[in-house]
DNA sequence: CTAAAGGGTTTTGCATGCAGATTGTCGAAG
DNA sequence: CTTCGACAATCTGCATGCAAAACCCTTTAG
């Protein structure tokens, strides 16, 4: 009995449910993307019958993503109380951006050495792209290519642990970078210091990428950070 | 029934099995311990089954253990097929080392700015300890202070991302990085230059300790290197 | 001799039930 | 009115049972 009421609330209970052998990492997914809409808040607890009945998988896969979840830092999980959205200050979110810049900075080096003609092409031909949703004003589009310009100069560098880590840790905080593009002031500003880092690379001038990588992520943040501290204070998710 | 024999198994089969709301972090350090010490060697198999009985915990919590080593990059998880211990070649180590340098060198440049008296006084108390060790020979002692003189200067740079990604990522490698230790050729070579570390911290000269600490660790890397591929040639675990 | 086909065994994936922990509620005492 | 405590409802931690997939060994066709 219990196992054909099992089966067939994995059938109907959620019509875009997961096969069997990748239902937790579903429910890694649908969490993960409810944590970075704000559909979790930060700070709230996650109770698993609510999410189970919401996902249409039992609690054992469901356990066992928000283990995973944990490891990747985004919820805490503590004995017999279960799972909560973790909370990060606007410190804690600054001590990940330190870290990501270091991290690009040194993808920056590696990569004007190591990179192909081809792969600093493809760099060129995401900057034309964001440029041009630039002009379209077209933001979202203009986000994204930003993002996959920053994660190219990561593959130039042919380095797969320090790619790896790369997004695994923007993960963490993509929802907070996101933000900051509300403050459409430093748009024209952006676009033209990414001319500069695509100057650099194309001409492997390791040392100057990446002061100039330095000085537009800085910049980055102090806006972003500015948006979050008006937003929220210090009380952040 | 059922519930009394499995409460009566976990009293009695591991003698130090794990309290309730333990059991899955407990899994995690035993296997974890297991594929470090090389018990459980790279490429092998971790059948649930033998896994349960000798930790003395059913396969609930052990499951939720193996993604956790999964997101962790120790074990890789296959649908239907289990979990095996991650084989990395020379490539994939030394990738993840040339990402550590970067953490480290950013750490580096932070800690020289940020680090209180009280925190280098440290560092060169460790390192003293360290010195202490060597001319006693004892090799192990002489690994461990020297992790934690390196973990130093990441706590000197006041960045709880920083800290908590290179611990992360250097528990990927421990194993092999203790490999290195049997070569004896570079210890008095190695003690030589964390004199000059320490010396650039006291004065906190971020450039010179930079470029020390790269030197340092790519000599480490080097004979690391070469250990590595005289033992097991390009197939590591 | 290799390759495909069967079938029994083992292993994984998952839903569930029970025990213990926590939380929420309500009444009594201060 | 607040505080403490008992009790109930709820939630988490975990062992387990069932089904599906993979595995392994034997048999058989080419």
């Amino acid at each position: 009995m219990q196992i054909v009421e099992g089966q067939a609330t994995s059938g109907e209970a959620a019509p875009d449910a997961a096969q069997r052998g990748q239902r937790s990492a579903f429910a890694v997914q649908a969490i993960r993307d409810m944590i970075v809409s704000g559909e979790l808040p930060a700070g709230e607890r996650v109770p698993e019958r609510v999410i189970t009945e919401r996902l249409g998988i039992s609690r054992t896969p469901l356990r066992e993503a928000l283990k995973v979840l944990e490891v990747e830092g985004l919820v805490q999980i503590s004995p017999n109380r279960g799972a909560m959205v973790v909370k990060l200050s606007l410190g804690d979110v600054e001590a990940v951006i330190e870290m990501l810049i270091g991290l690009e900075l040194s993808a920056a080096e590696l990569a004007c050495v190591r990179a192909s003609d081809e792969e600093i092409a493809r760099a060129e031909e995401l900057h034309h792209e964001m440029a041009s949703a630039y002009r379209r004003g077209a933001l979202i589009e203009y986000f994204n290519i930003n993002q996959q310009i920053h994660e190219q100069i990561f593959v130039c560098a042919h380095n797969a642990a320090l790619l790896r880590v790369y997004r695994a840790e923007s993960a963490r905080i993509r929802r907070f970078r996101f933000v900051s593009n509300r403050e459409a002031t430093r748009w024209p500003r952006a676009v033209q210091e990414h001319e500069q880092i695509l100057d650099a690379l194309k001409q492997r001038e390791g040392a100057i990428l990446r002061e100039v990588l330095r000085a537009h992520h800085w910049n980055g943040w102090k806006a972003t950070a500015k948006v979050l501290s008006e937003e929220w204070g210090e009380e952040l998710g």
